[in-house]
DNA sequence: CGGCGTTTTTAGAATCGTTCTAATTCGTTA
DNA sequence: TAACGAATTAGAACGATTCTAAAAACGCCG
């Protein structure tokens, strides 16, 4: 577990403690499933990673993990409805992702600046007359390496939406 | 039925027959449920509209068309995990949406100028290698009303995410 | 009008991600 | 070890959406 993975670890499992409840193994196990991919896995990808190290855990534990974490404000969750919810443990703040229409890969986009995330929602806000808490930015199309598979004789099988 | 309505009910029309498919009744009867709302309606309520007309209308007859209108390129859907999925019948290009956490309303976003619609995409997918071809921006928070209704005696039920 | 192939519609079953429930296990503290 | 609360489990329940097979409606041609 790398220098990044850990420190990220460490801020989650101190968001968690001040929620009081216990950063049990499992949960910790989630943590790091969490902090040590960009691939913005879904509750099962999770459940299969922490499941190598526990294998009894149930997909119930992973869900009231992720639950504890939103409380916490530590997690980002990308909701899809013909398709399982992904989830980013890295950078919980909202921020735009490019999501790939036949692999159905995530990837986060680098905006210049933080696109939105702090005055634009007051500055909006006083605009509309919401009071907005959250954001959501999503870009849909088909990734590079889709792309190039494209029109050969492997492509790839999955997704819709 | 107004002016407005009638003729993007009429652009719907022709878009499907575009698609080879006939317009019926109940498709039509869809159309206009869809054009003449501003209030994003779910298959459900979409549903109970068309059936005051036609009380034997079956959900998938719905989800059917709203399919058609799809492929279309004539209804925005608006994709939630925890709630059934909102359409826009009346812009069917992404624009953004202010979504109510509470009473679950969603209005439309006036953007100063068409937020990405078009050159956006483009340059993005230059930036990024992503072939993009849609986007979608929401932003969640407390509707006027729901602020209003805040603090007082009759708050409303509905509604998590 | 009558028949015939195609399209549309229907009711209900199936699917699948997520949430709920009740029972069990685990961890701590006494 | 006993007892308590928190965490976990397996499986049921749920809800939106999709699928399926059969029935109905439609369009067209004679």
């Amino acid at each position: 577990m790398d220098r990044q993975v850990g420190r990220r670890v460490d801020e989650m499992r101190d968001a968690l403690s001040a929620l009081g409840v216990n950063v049990t193994r499992r949960r910790a196990k989630t943590l790091e499933a969490l902090a040590s991919t960009d691939r913005h896995p879904s509750a099962n990808e999770i459940h299969a990673e922490v499941r190598r190290w526990y294998p009894s855990t149930s997909l119930a534990t992973i869900y009231n993990t992720i639950e504890l974490l939103k409380e916490a404000g530590q997690i980002l969750e990308l909701e899809f409805s013909g398709a399982a919810n992904r989830y980013d443990g890295r950078r919980p703040d909202p921020h735009p992702h490019l999501v790939c229409l036949v692999c159905e890969d995530i990837d986060d986009m680098d905006d210049a600046g933080d696109n939105d995330g702090g005055g634009g929602l007051e500055r909006l806000s006083r605009a509309t007359g919401y009071k907005l808490v959250s954001q959501r930015t999503d870009y849909y199309g088909v990734c590079p390496a889709c792309q190039d598979a494209d029109g050969g004789a492997g492509e790839s099988e999955s997704a819709r939406r």
